[in-house]
DNA sequence: GCCGTTTTCGGCCCGACTGTTTTCAGTCG
């Protein structure tokens, strides 16, 4: 019984109470009860066995005894009991955009719906919009948010993959036959969503190496095994596949497996132009070919060499110019993590984050970073627990005092006192001019009114990155990755107004977000638009994210110059027009 | 179901948007 394990059910149960159409307030305490558990700093599951959590605000007499239950019985007979009353297969209706507690509850109780197939049958045999308080269009979107849901339930986003490839690079490399191990395919390309996952590895052995792959404990299932390839699901159903060859055939392999399609094609071609065929283990002579023989190729560079191009960086691997570019020398030096040296846009405490102030700013020196800006929400954001102009001013007091504190011990770190501040419906800002001056920088960001149309979206967001106070312009298509579209905005409109008014751009590399997407930055960098890389961390862990940004800021082909918090403290300083701290 | 210098009941975060409705319920952030 874990941590997590307690949490979800106090979740779990909470859901059950929507459907049940239980008191919000207690289904609330139910949710707060969940966070609340998250969040604990200490050993919450010890003490919920020992029946130890009297004065945890948010568990009151009820949480605890259920608490102690559950993790000292490894059950929770009232969980159990709710549970009963409804089919598994109901909270997957959950998952589909627009369905809440009471929709749900209305096509279980009076057409039997309760599974995502049989809502679509509903949907589209009429009987959904009979009922009362449906009505066409909700089917409609009922059924547009199945067909989104079916178009990406099976792809994972980037940042969500990092740990199982982490493991299962980790476990390859670990076993002796293994030369080399790579993990190839979208994900090494940096794409923003990945399908599965590619692994290659060189060796002598590929049965040993392929058997030990498919008996690892994340292993859920095995698809498919052979005498050179295998596949798996992993138990949060990401498909996994092996490929082995022969250590000399490794860099064509990874090269073909690294791919795009259209990458390859190009390469091939060039290939082919000089007289030879380039498949996945190797480049050899075409029939009839009066070309010379060609070498082994050790690595992907000697080949790229080969085919007279300079080497192009995974990420690039795209068809979008990188083959001409690498041919005539003009592949830019890509930014690389270790470029960073601080980020802005993230939360505390203060408003929807998870962390205080100082345990964010350790966790950026951690990380060797020498600036942290914080941007907390601004006070129109109820749901995130907003800061008015009070607590504003009250936590830019409180970032002074710890610079100072910082100054004092001769550490070379400082926080940036920003916002992220909303932009309106109408593109004004949620502050006024006199509060937004008193900050070191802005984030303006849109989170709600979202179905505007195209044109006055584009127009409030122009109005807002015309601000003077507006240092960058936060998550620009408020997309969610697998879950929400971006909304309608004209991106290149937006890219010639930042240009224009000098306002930064940010990469948001939260895994949910990564925007602005990466095939727009090409265009910003034209227009002399600069970036910054920003994890939009809500707890200290979320700085990691910071490499996963680095990594889709390269597929964006932008240089260490073209990011701005590449400067140092000094440089960075004077950008904002702050004054360096004595 | 939780909380309390308001202390054992009464309030609990607020507003926009959408679609279904004739004044509002449900969902989302």
């Amino acid at each position: 019984m874990t941590r997590e394990d307690l949490a979800e059910t106090l979740e779990e149960i909470a859901l059950l109470l929507e459907l049940k159409g239980e008191n919000p307030f207690k289904i609330r305490a139910y949710r707060t009860g969940a966070e609340t558990v998250r969040q604990y700093s200490g050993d919450i599951v010890s003490r919920a066995k020992e029946g130890d959590l009297k004065g945890i605000k948010g568990i009151g007499d009820a949480l605890q005894q259920k608490l102690h239950e559950l993790a000292s019985t490894g059950k929770l007979e009232y969980y159990e009991k709710l549970k009963s009353d409804f089919p598994d297969s109901l909270f997957e209706l959950f998952k589909i955009q627009g369905l809440g507690p009471k929709k749900v509850k209305a096509v279980y109780e009076s057409l039997g719906v309760d599974s995502i197939a049989k809502l679509k049958e509903a949907c589209e045999s009429g009987k959904l919009a009979e009922l009362s308080g449906f009505g066409k269009k909700t089917a409609e979107k009922i059924l547009e948010a199945i067909e989104f849901r079916e178009q990406n339930a099976d792809r994972f986003r980037l940042g969500d993959v990092e740990v199982p490839v982490r493991q299962i690079l980790d476990s390859l490399k670990g076993h002796p036959d293994c030369l080399r191990v790579e993990a190839a395919g979208s994900y090494r390309r940096a794409k923003e969503t990945v399908h599965d996952i590619d692994f290659l590895v060189a060796t002598g052995n590929p049965e040993d190496v392929i058997e030990s792959f498919v008996s690892e404990p994340w292993v859920d299932k095995v698809i498919a095994k052979g005498a050179t390839k295998a596949s798996i699901y992993l138990d949060n159903g990401l498909q996994c596949d092996l490929r082995a060859v022969k250590n000399e055939e490794f860099a064509c392999a990874l090269a073909y497996f690294t791919g795009s399609k259209e990458h390859n094609v190009v390469m091939r071609g060039r290939a082919n132009e000089r007289g030879y065929t380039l498949n996945e283990y190797r480049l050899a002579l075409k029939d009839g070919s009066k070309a010379e023989e060609p070498p082994v190729f050790e690595t992907e560079q000697q080949l790229y060499e080969f085919l007279e191009l300079d080497f192009v960086p995974p990420e690039l691997r795209e068809n979008t110019g990188e083959v001409e570019a690498a041919e005539s020398g003009d592949l830019p030096r890509l930014i690389e993590l270790e470029n960073l040296r601080g980020t802005f846009h993230n939360h505390t405490v203060a408003s929807d984050g998870q962390n205080t102030l100082r345990e964010m700013a350790d966790a950026a020196i951690d990380l060797g970073l020498q600036y942290l800006g914080i941007a907390d929400h601004s006070k129109s954001s109820f749901q995130a627990n907003g800061l008015d102009e009070k607590r504003l001013r009250e936590q830019i007091q409180e970032i002074a005092d710890l610079n100072a504190e910082f100054a004092e011990n001769g550490d070379k770190f400082r926080i940036f006192a920003g916002n992220e501040v909303d932009i309106l419906k109408d593109g004004t800002l949620d502050f006024d001019d006199d509060l937004l001056e008193e900050l070191d920088y802005v984030v303006a960001s849109v989170h709600n009114a979202m179905t505007l149309s195209e044109a006055d979206m584009t127009e409030r967001i122009i109005k807002a990155v015309s601000h003077p106070s507006v240092t960058m312009l936060g998550h620009l298509t408020g997309r969610l990755l697998l879950r929400r579209e971006p909304y309608a905005v004209d991106v290149p409109a937006i890219i010639e107004a930042c240009a224009e008014t000098e306002t930064v751009i940010e990469l948001n590399c939260n895994p949910w977000r990564l925007d602005m997407d990466w095939r727009w930055w090409k265009y910003a960098v034209e227009k002399g638009v600069k970036c910054s890389i920003n994890p939009d961390a809500h707890k200290t862990e979320h700085l990691d994210f910071l490499a996963v940004g680095a990594r889709v800021a390269r597929k964006g082909w932008l240089t260490r110059g073209d990011v701005i918090n590449t400067m140092a403290l000094g440089e960075m300083e004077n950008f904002l027009g702050v004054k360096a701290i004595s």
